[in-house]
DNA sequence: AGCGTACCTGTAGTCAAGCTAGGTGTCCAA
DNA sequence: TTGGACACCTAGCTTGACTACAGGTACGCT
């Protein structure tokens, strides 16, 4: 009986991963750390969504994961945006202000 | 090998019914007309995700169904917002907007 | 009379995405 | 030496939106 679900939008997670990887390469723990720091805390993604959306990302080729150090010394994963993954960002974002738009529309209209 | 795909981003759909049903009573079909007339054709929801929204919906007692007879005649299934479901519709917008002026923080923000 | 179209409801089954919950391992500070 | 931050990963569940059906009524046109 959660009394909260976050729940992110489905979809949303790819758009705002481009977006934070189109900035430059950034390993996923740093993306999600640089999500909820942007975003004042209101997205928290979890692991075992992020490195998914990683995955799918990558496979889908908007993305291309390479290891490096990181700044602490260490070996991590650093996703760089691809062309397509350039091309993609766009297609998202403008549907998503489409779908905003929309529903603003009926959140104003509808009564 | 869809060149576009619609899909309504989860959960909205259930706010966008409550919202149009908060207006005033209305069948199914007239639901799904309305948001697609005041959404100037962006929603056009399908079918087969109008029922079992309805359904889902009238489970959580966020909505009422009654037979009656619409304009022409025949009959139709009418939904009514409930109190709970005039609550739950104040925590969707709510979340909503929230979550559109986050995603807004990282679109204008991330670079 | 027959035919198409708008109206109106419904279900079965598929798929995708986000989640929980678990696991691995490093490095550093208390 | 223990705990926490860092950094990755996967299995399996749940949910909701979709496609593709299926059924039925009323009306207007030819």
């Amino acid at each position: 009986m959660p009394l909260e679900k976050n729940d992110l939008h489905r979809g949303t997670l790819d758009m705002l991963i481009l977006k934070i990887v189109a900035a430059g390469p950034l390993h996923g723990y740093a993306i999600a750390q640089r999500l909820q720091q942007i975003s004042k805390d209101y997205f928290q993604v979890p692991q075992g969504s992020l490195y998914p959306a990683l995955h799918r990302l990558e496979e889908r080729e908007w993305v291309e994961a390479e290891w490096k150090d990181t700044s602490t010394g260490r070996e991590a994963k650093f996703y760089t945006l691809t062309r397509k993954g350039r091309k993609q960002l766009e297609v998202e974002v403008l549907g998503w202000e489409k779908l905003a738009d929309a529903v603003s529309l009926i959140l104003r209209t509808a009564d």
